[in-house]
DNA sequence: AATTAGCACTCTAATAGTTAGAGTGCTAAA
DNA sequence: TTTAGCACTCTAACTATTAGAGTGCTAATT
């Protein structure tokens, strides 16, 4: 399936043209409105190529040309000319952080509206995965009776509440006496260490004797289910609506019913933390849910250390030369901005 | 503009109509369908009144007639006969919230959902206005140099989190003989009331020094502000989608964005907290946003106080029979799940 | 006096027919 | 290998037509 410079260039062109204009594209038109150089007839040749080699498709007998899946991966593995955001959208975007630039928690939620804002499609973005954080500062807050209060600060800034309950009651004083010993011995270490590093101590009984009383409790709250423990955050709905006008509103209706399930988003986006560069997901034609939508996420990092990921989620058919640069700059602007907050 | 108990009986049965089939209401099908014992004649008559006196519309010449604002109005405050939620939807109900029931935030995230399940419209549900909550516990933790963490624990089981900055460095133990004395003397209090309480201590300069040291910056933590610091919920967007089918996209958008935007929906919401009973908001006609769609609201309780307020947001053509149960019945679950952690 | 039957009229939504425009594949010529 | 030419196809837009439901008015009925 090796395509001629012409095979690739008259595919460019022609989902450049169905983007644009979100209708089917006719060999006519396309050597109309492009200079190709090359006369309909031979478009229509290398229509009945790629067609062929199915990276093209036609709904009706003589209704134009639409990119299959395939098509559209090939366009944005190879072939896409990448559209460089221009200084004003650059300050646009710079701005949208300089409103409230001090919380993790803002820092996301503007980025997760900037990539809507800017991509006119949805944008998603996911907080950090807490198990691989590491800890800032712990605390033990006494709030009544048997019930204790676990107050967990990690270094990108994020403030895990935990509320625990101990078999019998316990003075405010040995809790103080225990945050102290926990912070000096976990500071710096990854959440889900410390999850094991307390097995550890309890085993090896090592430690103060009020400590080791509530270890296994303790424990428990170092136990974090990375898929429902980290927040979702999600903009830009009303651009879909504008994206999908005209076609079934079922395919509306089952997009946002995903945008409002936040285990089923996390599961989608979390695949994305883990690889480096932005990603295109193409929606298959048999995977209901996704199918004529596309996800063009990454990930964005403390440091050097990928922590989170955040895309837009759009219809398949959206302007990938001005996505795929947004979400590689904007990835890289929150990336520096966690880092610098968490110094 | 008062109405015989006919003009009344046929505008509450043109309503029943309409919201059921969503289509305009003509004599004869309603005299048909209902057994009113009287003639299509005499119910065009009858519309004729009604339409003299604003209650009912027809937008075409022979179009069936649909009811207006005032119509809905009228027929929210005195027709409606309301159902009666079946055991098993009240069992429902309660099932959705023994899945999770032991933090506030997951009684809220329930409360939304069960909200637009069963009303097939959108939950919203405004988290406790955080300064009228009273304090249960407060917590200073050295972060790092002059970084200080305060953590305040409320009545009904929020916590809040605030990043505070020092004039110079102080240690954990001061810290924590600080958080000893401000529990001493706070709990319990409201945090509004608490942020002129510390205002008085500062005047006076009543207190252990090194709490006097500091208190400017911790009452600037006791500054809440109602309208950027409570959470939304939302959920079933989807029922929008389906509700809105059929008719111009734009209106489906306007009403995304402004689910999206959470100080514009709690201006909205907010208003319900403080007033008793079920509310009903019809859109009126020259209200861009909220035309065409109503509000059903009430406030929930800790013990006797109303701390935050929760409803549906659909079209105005909806179940109001339902929906208005559904919000009281849920309404009360919820104070008495709320009340019942709060112990 | 209130209600209803009857009637002529109106409007929508569904159906079918027509046509211009864009697109197609194939063949033969350049 | 490319292109011109041609016969054919399909859609979307436009027009007619019609059945069905609704209306207001008037005169008859209760």
């Amino acid at each position: 399936m090796d395509l001629s410079p012409r095979h690739r260039l008259i595919l460019k062109v022609l989902i450049d043209d169905f983007v644009t204009g979100n209708r089917p594209v006719g060999s006519k038109t396309l050597s109309e409105k492009y200079e190709l150089g090359v006369s309909p007839a031979t478009i229509r040749n290398v229509f009945r190529d790629l067609e062929e080699a199915g990276l093209i498709n036609s709904k009706h007998h003589s209704g134009g040309r639409v990119p299959t899946e395939m098509g559209y991966r090939i366009y944005v593995d190879n072939l896409v000319v990448l559209y460089e955001l221009t200084l004003r959208e650059k300050q646009r975007i710079q701005e949208e952080y300089l409103k409230n630039q001090l919380r993790l928690e803002q820092i996301l939620m503007a980025t997760c509206r900037v990539l809507s804002l800017i991509s006119s499609s949805a944008g998603v973005v996911i907080s950090p995965k807490k198990n691989f954080d590491s800890l800032k500062h712990i605390e033990l807050i006494h709030v009544s009776g048997d019930e204790v209060l676990m107050i967990i600060v990690t270094r990108s800034g994020m403030v895990i509440n935990r509320n625990l309950f101990l078999d019998g009651n316990i003075s405010q004083e040995s809790l103080y006496q225990i945050s102290k010993y926990l912070n000096a011995n976990l500071k710096g270490q990854e959440l889900e260490d410390i999850h094991n590093l307390l097995g550890g101590l309890k085993e090896k009984k090592d430690g103060p004797e009020d400590f080791l009383r509530i270890v296994s409790t303790i424990q428990t709250g170092f136990e974090i289910d990375a898929n429902t423990e980290s927040d979702i955050y999600v903009d830009g709905l009303q651009n879909l609506v504008n994206n999908l006008k005209g076609e079934e509103t079922e395919k509306l209706e089952s997009i946002l019913s995903l945008l409002e399930d936040k285990k089923a988003l996390r599961e989608i986006f979390s695949k994305y933390v883990n690889t480096d560069g932005v990603l295109t997901y193409i929606g298959e034609r048999d995977s209901d849910i996704m199918s004529g939508m596309s996800i063009i996420a990454t990930n964005y990092k403390l440091g050097e250390k990928r922590i989170g990921s955040m895309g837009i989620l759009g219809p398949q058919r959206m302007n990938y030369n001005k996505a795929l640069p947004l979400v590689e700059f904007t990835s890289k602007l929150v990336s520096e901005m966690i880092t610098r907050i968490s110094k």
